[in-house]
DNA sequence: CTTTAGCACTCTCACTCTTTGAGTGCTAAG
DNA sequence: CTTAGCACTCAAAGAGTGAGAGTGCTAAAG
């Protein structure tokens, strides 16, 4: 394995990603940075297809990378290039980052603009609610013996539900149970709010009133809603214009899309690039996937990355995803503060092409 | 234009509709319900082509239906079968009645339910909110510096915005501001939230406290939210597994779906249904598109519907629609009570299949 | 006048056979 | 170790063929 046959891995994996056609010596032999002849070319594949980097579909036809032949690139290989301060303006006039209010809306923005920049679908998984706290309960009379329960974390997630009773609550027991559940939900951390604690307030609340029980059955709801990773998905559709993805595994792929958060919610750090072959069967066949934590005060909150072909420009694609997952740390650990005040710089969105 | 001839018409339609292939002479010959030979039957075809209700793929291919043919077959030609009473009860139990709160939650559960029983792209455009009152308006502190408005209107659709201040409000400025909201907006009617009362109500916050632009902006957009149609979209991706549609084009036509608002917004009554050549250029070939007003205390208040191939089965589809139209009409119209008091059935949800 | 049987005709689809060209592996010489 | 040369392989594209489905037309029968 020498200094040469590296070089010519990565040159298969550079044109077989720009063309998407199996790659021959002949036309590696006219790259600038290979300056052997074809034969020389071929022995060298010869090997690299030995050492299980590069196949190929058929006896007369070019070699493509195998999926060790991506991982070894991505590691080892690829020299991704620096982001332009212009182009780290583009993404952060993307994200929003002056007009999100919130932490939510920050991901979310992330999302959109992930599965547009790379023209494949975009996910984040966010459990940095867990890590909050329950900065407020209401409960709204709305409309006859309908009731809208609200509830609002300190990262600033807001849930509603509309429950309808049988009766209307008086002013007294509107009141008493309002006040009930801001004195024992308010300032509990949502990874507090276990079954248990859930159940001793069914309890208290059903002993005082049958007639709430559609309201305490919503509370639970909420908090289960809160408790559990937010997994949201942007620009699937981009998927179904890659050739070499099978549109029905798509379709079963954005139906099935739970079973993505085994994978998301893996413990580990930094960035991560999963291939169809690492044991996760249910993925699209040919399809790669990269992922990259972020975190709040230290701890991993939640990871956002990119589902897409194997067949990826790794090499552009992922610096954004690093990109936006350091801002996206940074922008939700330190106070808010500093941040805005780079709000005077004043760029606000273009649209872009 | 003879019985026969509408019959062999009809014939032509359902069997297209069931198998996807150009019917022929010989096929059609031999249904019970014709009882002629084949050569007449291809005496008629050839007339009926004449007329432009049918087409021939290729000289030596039977014949499918033209948009001509399935419209005669759709007004006058097919027998819709009635619904059984375990039908009726099982589309009921999709539309959850008993589980939605919310006007808002009962369109949504009806879509589902629609896309998933059409397995086509299922769409509602709801603008019932437009004659709904303002409910409730509230301004929540969450966090350092961060406000929540909260907006609710009496048909129970709840819309939130969080906005980031320069500067924390002091209690008196919250309240005072609160206040004012709840003064002059409560018990509007979202169709009067004119652009201009909120410039007043602009210009009056202002004049007040330039800190709050950021609130009063909020409140305009979400005031924006409410007056404009809700448009919402399920089951796209039921559109990738017919063979007749372009993948492509779903993709442009999940891109660009609000430029269906136009077609949906149409005013008519009762049950309509559209094919690609109507005009509609930007929908996908092979398409057509079924469309249901409903009515809320005799106003055409939104209109639900799917898009799907063609090649429908349009007399089972279409009392689909009418159902669940007629059924949200009646829900959203009569006051609650008495469709609560059917609740004792207690025919909970099985999950059905 | 309408319906039907018969027949020649057309056109697609599936199959096979052939050609072409890209790309390879191997060998022998530089 | 590198390179030119050459025989070999294989997929993709094209051409030819036969089968089958379906048609339109004509002439006879009802």
């Amino acid at each position: 394995m020498n200094e040469r046959k590296l070089k010519i891995l990565a040159a298969v994996v550079e044109e077989y990603v720009r063309t998407g056609e199996p790659v021959g010596s002949k036309i590696l032999a006219a790259l600038p940075e290979i300056n052997v002849s074809a034969a020389t070319v071929r022995n060298d594949m010869a090997a690299l297809e030995q050492l299980g980097y590069l196949e190929q579909p058929h006896t007369s036809a070019g070699r493509i990378p195998t999926v060790s032949g991506y991982r070894l690139y991505i590691e080892q290989l690829m020299r991704p290039p620096g982001m332009s301060q212009e182009e780290k303006q583009k993404l952060d006039s993307m994200l929003a980052i002056h007009g999100s209010a919130t932490e939510e809306l920050l991901i979310q923005n992330a999302t959109t603009a992930l599965a547009e920049l790379t023209q494949c679908a975009a996910v984040v998984s966010d459990f940095s609610p867990q890590f909050s706290v329950i900065s407020k309960v209401e409960v709204i009379p709305t409309g006859k013996r309908v009731y809208v329960i609200l509830l609002i974390t300190s990262a600033g997630s807001i849930k509603n539900k509309a429950c309808r009773l049988e009766f209307d609550l008086t002013n007294e027991q509107l009141s008493w149970f309002s006040g009930y559940l801001s004195e024992n939900l308010e300032g509990i951390s949502v990874s507090d709010l276990s079954d248990e604690l859930m159940e001793n307030l069914t309890a208290a609340m059903s002993a005082y009133m049958m007639a709430m029980s559609p309201l305490v059955q919503g509370i639970c709801e909420l908090s289960r809603d809160l408790r559990q990773h937010a997994l949201l998905f942007k620009g699937e559709k981009n998927l179904f214009s890659y050739q070499d993805l099978d549109k029905m595994e798509i379709v079963r792929f954005i139906e099935h899309k739970d079973e993505l958060s085994r994978l998301l919610d893996d413990s580990f750090s930094g960035i991560k690039v999963l291939f169809r072959e690492d044991k996760n069967s249910f993925v699209i066949g040919n399809s790669s996937m990269i992922v990259s934590k972020y975190r709040k005060g230290g701890k991993n909150v939640g990871s956002l990355g990119i589902i897409g072909p194997m067949r990826l420009d790794y090499a552009k694609v992922i610096p954004y995803i690093e990109y936006f997952s350091q801002k996206i740390t940074d922008l939700i650990s330190e106070p808010p503060e500093p941040s805005l005040e780079e709000g005077h710089i004043k760029k606000e969105g273009e649209p872009h092409d």
